[in-house]
DNA sequence: GGCGCTATGTGCGATACCGTACAGACATCG
DNA sequence: CGATGTCTGTACGGTATCGCACATAGCGCC
């Protein structure tokens, strides 16, 4: 999470989970991990559907998203090069009533159900660090359910857009407001209000589908203290410490 | 979470996850579980803070509470008998920024953290229990943050007392409305007006910090789908399977 | 170069909930 | 038995967001 991944001669290093795994767990994946596109709009996982593969993004973004029965929906986390999507394959059940689904195209690589549950039962490092990246993810959706209920719309659309550009390289979203409502679980005239707003305080410009940032830290005064209190978390839990 | 805790001769076992335990582990365990009361308002652990120990509740109910800068606060998730506080010491991290509070005065048993990391470390049937039950807490929450977003306080209303039900022997409750708006992070007089109507449907009824629910299977009707998406979950991922 | 589609902007009444203020009812305790 | 504090009910204006309807604008495709 903090600043741009390190840059290392593997590009499956691009995903700060894997780049962080120990020499001998890594060689032991390796022949494992499938490179994978993820084109935006791709569904990785259904509401209560199994998948066989756990992924891991690399410069893509994966929306975790809750829809409820009358179409409704909103966004409880999201997901980036800093993690993995799939967690209840090691959690067990193999399932959860959410939706997976690729909020930001790109690229990165899946690994079997399997693999992911034998290392598990060796209790090693791995495991460790998929439980913190996992408490990570829970701080991330508490703060979201708080953030639902106490702050208002142009806050909320502040902190989507900084969680989201701290998981892109650039400066640019290619997003509509349609799906950023759809995320937010708001109207879209709402998003367009908002998004206004910023633009006429000269922090973002954007136009058909395009975002673009202009002033990083204007969002950050913006925004409400939730996006804060999810990165310190991130940074706490898994500090950029990339393992040989 | 499928009707009362089956009986056994020790009391532990009222908390479905210790009843689940496997002979060997029960027998492990049995020297460091310490009976505590948690009496209404004690605070588990506190946001950021670290707590030396888990707690399986019998026949008290915990809530997990996110609290904002501003004193807001909400609920994101509540555990009773079928489930452990304080997850983030196997998670890892140790602590989260949330707050643990005793919503309903009993008792139950805790346990020293060191006890339950070293139960991790042999990647065991008890592991498994625990990611288990995690993943089942994940979606609570998750269902949670959707449910803040999209439905209305009488549903939410419903949701919450089912949910305390569901945590409690008999059918009645001991809160006041401040309390419940303080969880479901409303104003109290919001409370006031729809545990009205629900009153004058003569679902419930109550005065002064007594709740007495009257038509249990009313309250199912009007509350949202929330409610039995989570607790399918709960059934689906922790059946009342009571090992040896 | 025109047509149609998608993305964005705007307006307006409805509504759920908020903030605040206050009143009555009941319980406890001196 | 009266004082005090807690719990619950009521009222009222304010506001954020909704639901719907429709206008405008850029982009691609034939």
């Amino acid at each position: 999470m903090n600043g741009a991944p390190v840059t290392l001669p593997h590009p499956a290093l691009h995903n700060q989970l894997l780049a962080a795994l120990p020499k001998a767990e890594w060689l032991r994946w390796l022949p494992d991990l499938e490179p994978v596109e993820l084109p935006l709009g791709e569904v990785l996982y259904e509401s209560g559907g199994k998948t066989p593969y756990v992924y891991f993004p690399t410069n893509a973004i994966v929306s975790l998203l809750y829809v409820l029965e009358d179409g409704a929906s909103a966004e409880i986390a999201v997901v980036g090069f800093e993690g993995v999507v799939g967690i209840s394959i090691f959690m067990g059940g193999g399932s959860t009533p959410s939706r997976a689904v690729v909020q930001s195209g790109g690229s990165g690589y899946r690994l079997r159900a399997d693999v992911v549950k034998d290392e598990f039962a060796r209790a090693g490092p791995v495991m460790h660090l998929m439980l913190r990246y996992t408490q990570a993810l829970i701080t991330q959706m508490s703060q979201t359910a708080v953030c639902n209920r106490h702050h208002s719309l142009d806050q909320q659309l502040c902190r989507w857009l900084l969680l989201s550009l701290d998981r892109l390289q650039g400066n640019q979203l290619v997003m509509t407001q349609e799906l950023i409502a759809n995320m937010l679980g708001v109207r879209r005239e709402g998003v367009t209000e908002a998004a206004l707003k910023l633009q006429k305080a000269a922090l973002i410009s954007y136009a058909r589908g395009r975002i673009s940032i202009l002033d990083r830290s204007g969002l950050e005064e913006r925004t409400c203290e939730c996006y804060s209190v999810v990165k310190r978390e991130y940074d706490r839990l898994l500090p950029g410490n990339i393992a040989t």
